[in-house]
DNA sequence: TTGAAATTCAAACAAACGTTTGATATAATT
DNA sequence: AATTATATCAAACGTTTGTTTGAATTTCAA
């Protein structure tokens, strides 16, 4: 495995368990066993560091979300899409990282979560354009979906979905004091709970 | 207005903006205008500083949150409680800190949902604590609210309500991509379509 | 008014930070 | 085999970090 993949997968391993700004180069490059001016020799700077960590897995997420929302588009041609379908093409591509094919798929789930919980300069402004396109496309379709809800309601609402999923995201594990069950929910499951849950929260009366 | 007032209310804006590892004690003291060793001096350490921003003001959140909650069991007594009259006790006392009266109030509503979203090491664990027995008391009414659904769904669909409050709270303003909407909510209103959203939620078939 | 306590001050501390250097080693190309 | 490009290395760079020092100043009670 190259200098670069095995930064570039310790530092997606740190940056979720500890938040950007709290990982120092020299706790990467001490993991991944490699010497400390490898990161302004393969990436520049700590901050292109971050971003290649982000661009390496992002774009395939935004791609699977933009692809099953056209193909609801075509299935439902003219007619409205149900809302969980358009909440499962949002939320699956996201919450299929979590997979045990997916190496350290769950540790770039939290840096999604974290990127969206947590506005930050410069770096966030690169990262929500990537997003924003995509959530500009869901919520055209929200607001058809949901024609008895005032549209400024819808992004509201839509807006509120995205703070419990980035929520989930970061913080996979309830804390000890909600968490009065013995089973624990895998990816899968709190998927769809967190369908459920915005289903009813959007569609409110 | 003491040197001590002056650093907690400069920290407390600092902090909600930047986040607590961003924001230097050279930042604070320097926009205080006061020396930087009155830091130590007054508070101990940068964390100690930390704590004592948020000790000021989450004791009475809590305290008026448990307050509603214990009128609202004797008013319904026996009785199951509305989940919007819940969800109010909950809420607004934190949404209660934008008023205009409020000196930065909005400022520490940031912080909460700083504190919420971002786990932290350590200083997560003190601020749980606080937090743990509030929610334990909510999650046990809410439970009661909604005999129809299973006490761990309760559970999570609480945990995503917390979610999409903590984001709300951090993230004060829509971004733009999401706000075609010409008419900015004030707290109140977006603490009313909040509560509308989550009753949807927690509440969902 | 005197003396002790509380506060503020400029200056410095050691540690950690991101980044750069120039030499050395490895790989690829001619 | 010779040469060029690529990659790695130990070491150091200049800043910034939180914290501490000890003297100077202010506050306030006796």
């Amino acid at each position: 495995m190259s200098t670069k993949d095995k930064i570039l997968d310790v530092a997606e391993i740190l940056f979720a368990e500890n938040g950007f700004d709290s990982v120092s180069v020299r706790d990467i490059v001490g993991k991944a066993e490699v010497n400390i001016s490898a990161i302004s020799y393969h990436f520049g700077s700590k901050e292109d560091l971050i971003i290649s960590v982000i661009d390496r897995r992002i774009k395939n997420v935004n791609d699977q979300r933009l692809e099953k929302l056209y193909s609801l588009r075509k299935e439902y041609n003219n007619k409205t899409i149900p809302l969980n379908s358009l909440l499962e093409a949002f939320l699956q591509p996201v919450f299929s990282l979590g997979k045990e094919d997916q190496k350290n798929g769950s540790k770039f789930m939290k840096i999604i979560g974290r990127i969206i919980s947590n506005p930050n300069t410069g770096l966030k402004e690169k990262l929500i354009n990537m997003f924003s396109e995509v959530a500009k496309e869901f919520l055209s379709d929200l607001i058809k979906t949901l024609p008895n809800i005032k549209p400024e309601v819808v992004s509201y609402r839509f807006y509120f979905s995205i703070g419990s999923m980035a929520h989930i995201l970061m913080n996979q594990e309830m804390p000890k004091f909600l968490n009065n069950s013995s089973s624990k929910l895998d990816f899968e499951n709190i998927k769809i709970e967190l369908i459920n849950f915005l289903v009813g929260g959007l569609s409110a009366k």
